[in-house]
DNA sequence: TTATATCATACAAATCCTATAGGAATTATA
DNA sequence: TATAATTCCTATAGGATTTGTATGATATAA
């Protein structure tokens, strides 16, 4: 699996959605200057990150996004998932399963692909956003300034 | 981390390597027959992987390749990193732990990409070029059709 | 009515990936 | 020596993907 650009603006800007989640709704603008995103860009990928049923918006003057679901109840997997597709380093993981079962001369490295495949959907699809926020927290605490995300 | 086609060809024609181990040389014309690679996107490949140390020649009529180290000695890590750059799902391990290190907004993100690229790490640079001949091997046994890679 | 958002589509630019082409250099063999 | 078969090397073409820009439509608070 591989994070594009596209998926990464898409995980931060929903960090920060996630920072201000049950505090109504947060401008595109203002993300896209606090994280140097292109503008037009994030609207994009909000778009898709709405159609993938993670936020919701409101239009119009004093617009905006928000989480559509509580941060407990997303995990980075299903974002990454969503923008960047399947977690598998090749195909995905119903290709690999049917490759491994044909028994073909690269039956062993398919299932090798897959146990990569597996590792990272353990990792991504168990945290969560909002342990992601925690563990932001707990790293900016061993450090000197307080951590703060205002937008 | 994510396996191009020319990462895919690269692994398939060293497991033909791999189980030729020993006896010679392999011609690419015969591994792009068998593999269904484009011969000169083959060529390519492995002056790649020659130039990266893992294959070596002999040029000429009746030329061809073999690995230069034992199977055992060549790790999967190995291979996709040399043809698709570092395993990490954004950028590579130490840009990962710089940025965690300097605990900005998004450390806590960082730190979980940086584990997924241990997690692929631990599973692809342990397994070896022989331990997938092994495994292929295995799951060949428990089916009907004994194993046959002739070149 | 106006200002400010989201929504939607089209398109442009750049980059990367895949593959092909043509030939040079090397070597076994007749 | 000539020939055939192979690796080696570079250039390049075509396509796919990614990234980003442009333009305008639609919705809504003030």
């Amino acid at each position: 699996m591989k994070i594009s650009h596209r998926g990464e603006y898409a995980l931060k800007c929903l960090m920060a959605l996630s920072f201000n989640y049950g505090k109504g709704v947060v401008q595109l603008r203002s993300i896209s200057e606090k994280e140097g995103i292109p503008y037009k860009f994030l609207e994009q990928i909000m778009i898709a990150l709405k159609q993938g049923g993670l936020v919701k918006s409101q239009k119009g003057k004093l617009g905006g996004y928000q989480l559509s679901r509580s941060p407990e109840e997303i995990s980075l997997g299903e974002v990454i998932r969503l923008i960047d597709g399947p977690l598998a380093p090749l195909g995905n993981e119903s290709e690999l399963k049917k490759l491994v079962k044909e028994r073909g001369r690269h039956s062993g490295l398919y299932a090798v692909l897959l146990d990569v495949r597996n590792a990272c959907s353990a990792i991504l699809d168990k945290q969560s956003l909002r342990d992601i926020c925690v563990k932001t927290i707990e790293l900016q605490e061993k450090g000197t300034e307080a951590y703060m995300y205002f937008i």
